[in-house]
DNA sequence: GGAGGCCTCGGAAGG
DNA sequence: CGAGGCCTCC
C-alpha cells in the first residue's frame, strides 16, 4: 500500500476512512468517490492490524463486490481473500448453509430462482383448482414476498387482519393460504427462494443465541454499501450482527433511492439515527465527476421533493457545456437525433464510443434508438437482458446438476423428467404429484420408493420412471467421488441433453451447444482452480482436494449477473435503463423519452412518493454525464402499437433555466440535413399522426452483437417468404429456422399443398406450404 | 410430442 | 406491436 494513501481523500471523506470504530452513517452525493472511500475505509482497518477474517462488507450486486474486493486487493494485498465481502444474499447463504442443520434444512439446499418460484405457484394454483387470471402467479409471490422483507411468516400473514383484508377486497382471500403451501412446497423440496434466505437468516439468529453469539463475536466491523437499498429484513439483520461492536458502517444517497417497488425501505437511513442515538454522520458532497452546469441542473431538479436529507453537492470542475434539451416530432426523429449527434461528434472530438451512452425509462423504448443507431452503423451494446444462466439450454442441464446434489429439489425434477423426452408424460407426472400430495412425502420419494400400487401408473411408464430415478441417483452417488468437470459431462450426456441439442442443427440449437460447451468449460475451470470467493464460516481453510460439483453448484442460482461478455470490441456505445446505469458513469449522456406518462411514468403519478422516486430517477440519469448532457423528448411515440401524443415531461420545467442551452427548436437538429444524407432514404420528417411506420422499423431487429457471435450470416431481419405457389419439387430453398434446403416433394392441391424438403443435418422435414415460410435460393432443377 | 394459433397484457430489476 | 403462456390439432 502506498505510503501515504490518505492523502488521496478529500477531508471529509478522510474522516470517515478514519473513523472506524463506533456506528457511521455515510451519505456520499452522486459522483463523490463512495466506492474509494469505501475501499479506502476497508484497507485502512487491515492497515491498522483488524484481522480481514472479522470484516464483513455487504453489497446488492455481485459486480460491486468483485469490484470493490479487486480494489481492495490492491491496496492491502492478498489478505483481502480474507474477507467477508460479497452481496447480502451471498453471504447469507453461506451461514445458512453452514448452520442449514438448525433449521431443519439440509446444507445442500436448492435456491430457487424467480423462474422456479413461479413455476411452483402455478402448479400450486393448479392442484388448488385457482384461476390464474384472479391470482397471478407474480402477484401472489409479490405479496408473499414482501411479507417475507417484513419478516412476516405464513401464521402471522393469516393473522394480520389488514393483510388478509386487503386480500379480501381485492377477491383474493386465497393468498394466506397459498402462501402457507408454497412456504411447505419448499421446505419439503430442501429450496429457498431469494427471500427466504434473508428470512431464514434474521429467525435464525433470533432464535438461536448461541449463534447469534458466534457471528456477533466474529464480525467486529460491519459495512453495508447502498444503505438506501436495504429491506426491513436486511437492515434488522445488520443490526443484530453488529449489536455486540456497533462498528456498523453504512454508506448510501437517499437522493439515489430507486427501488422502493421491490421493497427497499429510505426510511433505514432514519431509523439508523434513531437506533444508535452516537452514529456519526459524514456527507460527502464534492462531485469529482462532473460539470458545473450538470450538477447545478440536477440539484435544481432534486430540490423539488420533500422527502430528503440535507446535503448540497458541490463540484470544483469548470463550467463546461449547457444542458441540450431536444424536442423531436416523433420516436424515430428522437432516434435519429440520438444516432445522428453520436456520430458527428464521435467524428469531430475526442471521444469513443464507449464515452456515449442512452438512457431510457422503458426498456421498450431502445427499438427506435436501436434501428437510428444500426441505420448509422454506430456500434452498440445493450445492457440488461438474458443472463446467460437464465438461457433455457443451461437451465435445463442445471436442473440435472441440482437433482444431483438436491433430490428432492421438485423444480428441477419436474423440470427435466421428460426432457430429454422419455415417455415420462404430464398423465404420469400429475399421478404422482397427487400421490405426493395424498402422502406428504416430496416427488422424488415417491418416484424413488414407486410402489407396484401406485394410482394406476402402467408398468411400462413405472419402469421408465424406475429408470429415470436410477440415473439420478447414481449421479448423486458420485458426488464426491468425481470432480466437477468429470461428473458434469457424465450428466450431459448420460441424459441424453447434449445428443439432444448437438442434433439441433438450427442456428439456435449451434448458439444452444456452444452455450452448454460454455458452461462445462467453465465447469473444467472450476475444477481445476476453484472458485469460492467468500472463506468458510467457520474461519479454517477449505477442505482440500477434489472440486466437486455441489459446490460449484453452491452459489451458482446467485449469479445471475447480465452478460458481459465482450465479443472483443469493446468500443461500444452504451444503451440501458435508467436503472440500470445507476453507479456508471459516461462523458455523454443522453437521456431519452422526457415525456408526461413516461417520465415520470404515469403509474407512479397518484402518489406523492412515487412521483418523488421518479424524481430521484430522473436525477441519477442525468448525474451519470461527466461533460455533457442531452435531454430528448418528443411530441409523438408509438406505445403498444398506437401512435400517442406525448407532453413534455414536468422535469424538464424543474431544470433551472440558467443552465440550459437556448431552446433548440424542432427539428434544428435535423437529420435529413447532416449525415443523414448518406443513408438510404427516409420519408420526410413529420411522422405525425396518422403515418405508419415505415418497413425498415417494421422490420425485426438482429442486435448488432448476435450477428457476430453466429458468424455474421443469419439475417433473420432480411427475411422475405417467396409465394408457396412457386415453389416445386427440386428447387433449394431457405426456411428460417432450419436454414437451406433441398425440396424433394410436393403433395396435395393449393392452398393445402405440403412440401417435403431436406435440410442438411436434420433430414426431411415436411412443411405445410399455407405455414411454413420459404424463400428460393435456387429455381433450377 | 411439437408446432402453431389464440389470448392476454403491457414499469423498473438485484439476488 | 410483441412476448409469453396455454390450448389444440396433427
Amino acid at each position: 500500500m502506498e505510503k501515504h494513501y490518505l492523502e488521496n481523500l478529500n477531508d471529509p471523506q478522510r474522516h470517515a476512512v478514519e473513523c472506524t470504530d463506533g456506528p457511521v452513517m455515510i451519505i456520499a452525493g452522486a459522483g463523490s468517490g463512495k466506492t474509494r472511500v469505501l475501499t479506502y475505509r476497508v484497507a485502512h482497518l487491515i492497515k491498522k492490524g483488524v484481522d480481514p477474517f472479522s470484516i464483513l462488507a455487504l453489497t446488492f450486486t455481485n459486480k460491486a463486490a468483485r469490484e470493490m474486493k479487486g480494489r481492495i486487493t490492491g491496496m492491502s494485498g492478498d489478505e483481502a481473500r480474507n474477507l467477508w465481502m460479497g452481496t447480502f444474499h451471498s453471504v447469507f447463504a453461506r451461514i445458512l448453509r453452514f448452520e442449514a442443520h438448525r433449521i431443519g434444512y439440509p446444507s445442500n439446499f436448492t435456491i430457487y430462482d424467480t423462474d422456479d418460484s413461479r413455476s411452483l405457484m402455478r402448479a400450486i394454483l393448479k392442484e388448488h383448482g385457482l384461476d390464474d387470471k384472479t391470482y397471478k402467479p407474480a402477484s401472489v409471490l409479490g405479496r408473499i414476498s414482501s411479507a417475507k422483507n417484513n419478516l412476516l411468516s405464513w401464521k402471522s400473514y393469516q393473522a394480520n387482519d389488514e393483510l388478509v383484508n386487503d386480500d379480501r377486497l381485492t377477491g383474493r382471500p386465497m393468498i394466506g393460504t397459498l402462501f402457507e403451501k408454497y412456504v411447505s412446497r419448499c421446505f419439503r423440496s430442501g429450496a429457498m427462494d431469494f427471500d427466504d434466505l434473508l428470512y431464514n437468516m434474521y429467525m435464525l439468529l433470533k432464535n438461536h443465541p448461541d449463534v447469534l453469539n458466534k457471528y456477533q463475536d466474529k464480525f467486529r466491523y460491519v459495512m453495508v454499501d447502498e444503505f438506501q437499498d436495504t429491506n426491513h429484513a436486511q437492515y434488522l439483520i445488520v443490526r443484530k450482527i453488529g449489536a455486540r461492536f456497533e462498528n456498523v458502517c453504512v454508506v448510501g444517497d437517499d437522493a439515489q433511492s430507486i427501488y422502493s417497488f421491490r421493497g427497499a425501505n429510505i426510511r433505514n437511513i432514519l431509523s439508523f439515527e434513531k437506533d444508535y442515538p452516537d452514529l456519526k454522520t459524514f456527507k460527502l458532497e464534492q462531485n469529482y465527476r462532473s460539470t458545473k452546469n450538470i450538477v447545478g441542473a440536477a440539484n435544481s431538479v432534486i430540490a423539488n421533493n420533500r422527502n430528503q436529507l440535507r446535503k448540497e453537492v458541490w463540484t470544483s470542475n469548470g463550467e463546461g457545456e449547457k444542458i441540450r434539451v431536444i424536442k423531436s416530432v416523433s420516436d424515430n426523429e428522437e432516434g435519429s437525433i440520438v444516432a445522428n449527434s453520436i456520430f458527428s461528434e464521435k467524428m469531430n472530438g475526442d471521444l469513443d464510443y464507449r464515452d456515449f451512452a442512452v438512457l431510457y425509462r422503458t426498456n421498450a423504448q431502445s427499438r427506435s434508438l436501436e434501428e437510428a443507431l444500426r441505420r448509422l452503423n454506430v456500434p452498440y451494446r445493450i445492457f440488461g437482458g438474458l443472463s446467460f444462466y437464465a438461457r433455457k439450454e443451461i437451465k435445463d442441464l442445471l436442473a440435472y446438476f441440482r437433482l444431483a446434489v438436491n433430490p428432492s429439489d421438485e423444480e428441477a425434477l419436474r423440470r427435466v423428467i421428460n426432457y430429454p423426452a422419455r415417455g415420462i408424460g404430464k398423465v404420469s407426472l400429475d399421478k404422482l404429484i397427487v400421490a405426493s400430495d395424498q402422502t406428504g412425502k416430496s416427488l422424488w420419494e415417491v418416484i424413488a420408493g414407486l410402489a407396484q400400487e401406485t394410482a394406476g401408473i402402467a408398468t411400462g411408464t413405472r419402469e421408465k420412471i424406475r429408470d429415470f430415478a436410477a440415473m439420478i441417483e447414481s449421479f448423486h452417488v458420485e458426488l464426491k467421488k468425481k470432480d466437477a468437470y468429470e461428473l458434469a459431462s457424465h450428466i450431459a450426456s448420460r441424459t441424453g441433453i447434449i445428443r439432444e441439442i448437438y442434433n439441433d442443427k438450427t442456428p439456435e440449437g449451434v448458439s444452444q451447444y456452444e452455450n452448454l460447451q460454455e458452461l462445462l468449460n467453465g465447469i473444467k475451470e472450476f475444477s481445476e482452480n476453484g472458485l469460492t470467493d467468500l472463506p468458510a464460516p467457520s474461519g479454517e481453510l477449505e477442505e482440500e482436494g477434489l472440486h466437486t460439483l455441489d459446490a460449484f453448484m453452491q452459489d451458482i442460482a446467485l449469479l445471475t449477473d447480465a452478460e458481459s461478455k465482450d465479443d472483443g470490441d469493446t468500443d461500444k456505445v452504451s444503451l440501458m435503463t435508467v436503472h440500470m446505469a445507476k453507479g456508471l458513469e459516461f462523458k455523454q449522456v443522453f437521456v431519452t423519452g422526457l415525456e408526461e406518462n413516461l417520465f415520470p411514468s404515469q403509474l407512479s403519478l397518484h402518489s406523492r412518493e412515487e412521483l418523488e422516486e421518479e424524481r430521484r430517477l430522473f436525477y441519477v440519469a442525468m448525474t451519470r454525464a461527466e461533460r455533457r448532457l442531452t435531454i430528448t423528448w418528443t411530441s409523438s411515440r408509438y406505445r403498444w402499437g398506437k401512435l400517442i401524443g406525448c407532453e413534455p415531461s414536468r422535469f424538464l420545467d424543474e431544470i433551472a433555466p440558467g443552465f440550459l442551452e437556448a431552446a433548440t427548436p424542432s427539428g434544428t437538429v435535423s437529420p435529413e440535413e447532416t449525415v443523414w444524407a448518406q443513408y438510404p432514404a427516409r420519408p420526410k420528417g413529420n411522422g405525425i399522426a396518422g403515418q405508419r411506420r415505415q418497413k425498415f422499423t417494421a422490420r425485426k431487429l438482429t442486435p448488432v452483437s448476435k450477428l457476430q457471435a453466429s458468424g455474421g450470416n443469419v439475417s433473420a431481419g432480411d427475411f422475405r417468404a417467396d409465394d408457396p405457389k412457386e415453389i416445386v419439387a427440386g428447387m433449394d430453398v431457405e426456411h428460417q429456422k432450419f436454414g437451406q434446403g433441398k425440396v424433394v416433394n410436393i403433395e396435395g392441391e393449393f392452398p393445402d399443398h405440403k412440401a417435403t424438403v431436406f435440410f442438411q443435418g436434420l433430414g426431411n422435414k415436411q412443411l405445410l406450404l399455407k405455414y411454413a415460410k420459404l424463400k428460393i435460393v435456387n429455381r433450377d432443377r
